[in-house]
RNA sequence: GCGGGUGUAGCUCAGUGGUAGAGCGUCACGUUGCCAACGUGAAUGUCGAGGGUUCAAAUCCCUUCACCCGCUCCA
């Protein structure tokens, strides 16, 4: 679960230590208007308003064909980099993470254990003069504007309204019986399914600490003010990894995964400017974190400052603890080469996908006013939505069939595109306005010399590559990226 | 939740009481010889939604919803 926080002024965080090195080569987030990436999400199919034609709904929003492929590719290299191939150890040891995937709806028991049934229920007060609001418990500490001088503890009563609880956690009901015993949350937060299978896991995979256990999936909250764009939303997708390990080693693994979540970020062509951590004052930290960072982002609307993207948290023995004592079950891990029996640390990397899958289309985002789509989408060509597009020059002389047969044989192992209607610049455009690397263009000389055109989406050259060496082609910029 | 702003075709917008419009985009046909070219034709709207005033409402009034900005909130 990412970290909570407060925006901050840019000086006060900046990066520290990590070794990534990328081009500087970044176009300033703050020049990037997010209304113009909202209206191309829309118009190319990325992001679309839920439920639009009944008036929208506050908070929701729903992934278009290609925001749907570019958020099912940034969530498959999560997976992999985590799961299918986690990164190695300081020694050259591949680290063990095995997946889950919980239950959205748990025992309500499982939030009072987490925290979340008393931390989200905080009465507040509204002041009805100066139209703030706290919390009823801070209401000592509150300054109000309009009387400065005055605490708000020595406003009118008048002028404050009843503490009123402010529920964060979507209610559901189970069954068909709308009754208080029925009453069951939406998950707020992947993570807890994590330590509700944790003694299963170590039950049944034969694993041993240290290992993790990984899960992608929907979160529900009923945040306040959904705000910019899909950044907060109520209805958003986590990816989380919780590592399991000795409470001893747990400072250094906190270390491991910090570096290791920017150098993700880093890999995806995110610019080393756009990126930087932020350690956690002592008292923002949540509740069950002894030690927090953030990994932020440059976003276009906090520019020039930075808002959460990640979170790296050092979350101690709260949860397998607080699970223990309520569901009496015992969930300690008993080391048989060590002969002692503990109750694990954990290291929790958990990260927004939905909010990286934003950070994506906005450092994708590229205004050029030298071509007639006059933006592109820089996209990695690992987490294109698109991988290439596949054109006849002119639609006779043979070109549609051949191009039609460089697809079928494509299409097989790339997510490509075959187009033939209009002229070869328009479809050029479209594919840019979707973040495609590359478009492979059937001409005259590929009918005598087997060869095809490869426009390049960064640059707009074109190279000359064969016919038969398209898919190789193809494969090999995937992985290596440009 | 508070204050301010916006809401008319997919997009950008015009229309201030009297038959719903333009450009771009989309689609079809023709054309095409590497970057939204051209010709012809077509589709697309309860004017965000609901209510009210009026002979008549996109236009005036009330309510509501969504989005943007600033607060607030974000375990």
């Amino acid at each position: 679960m990412p970290c909570s926080h407060q925006p901050r002024p840019q000086e006060c965080g900046r990066n520290q230590g990590h070794s990534v090195t990328t081009k500087t080569t970044a176009i300033d987030p703050a020049t990037k208007s997010m209304d113009d990436i909202v209206a191309l999400c829309k118009r190319r199919g990325f992001v679309f308003p839920a439920s639009e034609i009944y008036g929208g709904l506050n908070g929701f929003w729903d992934y278009g064909p290609l925001g749907t492929q570019l958020k099912n590719n940034l969530r498959d290299d999560w997976w992999k980099n985590m799961v299918e191939c986690p990164p190695l150890d300081p020694d050259g040891h591949p680290l063990q993470i095995v997946g889950l995937d919980s239950a959205i709806i748990q025992n309500p028991k499982t939030w009072e254990a987490s925290g979340h049934i008393a931390g989200f229920n905080d009465p507040m007060v509204d002041c009805r003069g100066c139209k703030a609001r706290f919390r009823a418990d801070h209401i000592d500490e509150y300054e109000c504007p309009l009387k400065p001088s005055k605490k708000a503890g020595d406003h009118d009563k008048c002028d404050l309204t009843e503490p009123r609880q402010f529920n964060l956690m979507f209610e559901t009901f189970i069954g068909a019986i709308k009754d208080e015993d029925a009453k069951a949350y939406l998950r707020p937060e992947t993570a807890q399914g994590i330590f509700l299978d944790y003694k299963n896991i170590v039950d049944t995979m034969r694993v041993k600490v240290p290992f993790g256990i990984a899960q992608v999936g929907k979160a529900f909250r009923n945040e306040v003010t959904p705000r910019n764009f899909i950044f907060r939303s109520r209805e958003f997708e986590q990816m989380e990894m919780e590592w399991f390990c000795h409470p001893d080693e747990a400072p250094k693994w906190y270390e491991f995964w910090k570096e290791q979540r920017m150098g993700w970020w880093a890999s995806l062509g995110v610019a080393a400017e756009n990126l930087r951590f932020r350690d956690h004052e002592e008292d923002e930290l949540a509740h069950y974190s002894k030690m927090c960072v953030d990994v932020e982002y440059r976003y276009p609307f906090t520019a020039p400052g930075f808002g959460e993207l990640e979170g790296i948290a050092h979350r101690g023995c709260f949860d397998l603890t607080q699970h223990q004592e309520h569901s009496k079950q015992k969930l300690e891990y008993f080391d048989q080469e060590g002969k002692q029996r503990y109750i694990p640390n954990v290291i929790e990397p958990a990260s927004g996908l939905t909010r990286g899958v934003l950070v994506l289309l906005c450092e994708a985002y590229t205004p050029d006013d030298s071509r007639p789509s006059k933006v592109f989408m820089k996209f990695h060509p690992r987490l294109a939505p698109i991988k290439a597009g596949i054109f006849p020059l002119v639609n006779k002389d043979g070109m549609p069939q051949v191009a039609e047969k460089l697809y079928m044989d494509l299409r097989r192992r790339f997510t490509v595109q075959i187009d033939v209607k209009q002229n070869i610049g328009k479809r050029y455009a479209r594919m840019d306005e979707a973040g495609t690397p590359f478009c492979f263009t059937v001409d005259g000389d590929t009918l005598s010399g087997q060869t095809v055109t490869v426009r390049h989406r960064d640059t707009q050259q074109q190279e000359r590559i064969a016919l038969d060496k398209v898919a190789e082609f193809l494969g090999e910029q995937i992985e290596d990226g440009e």
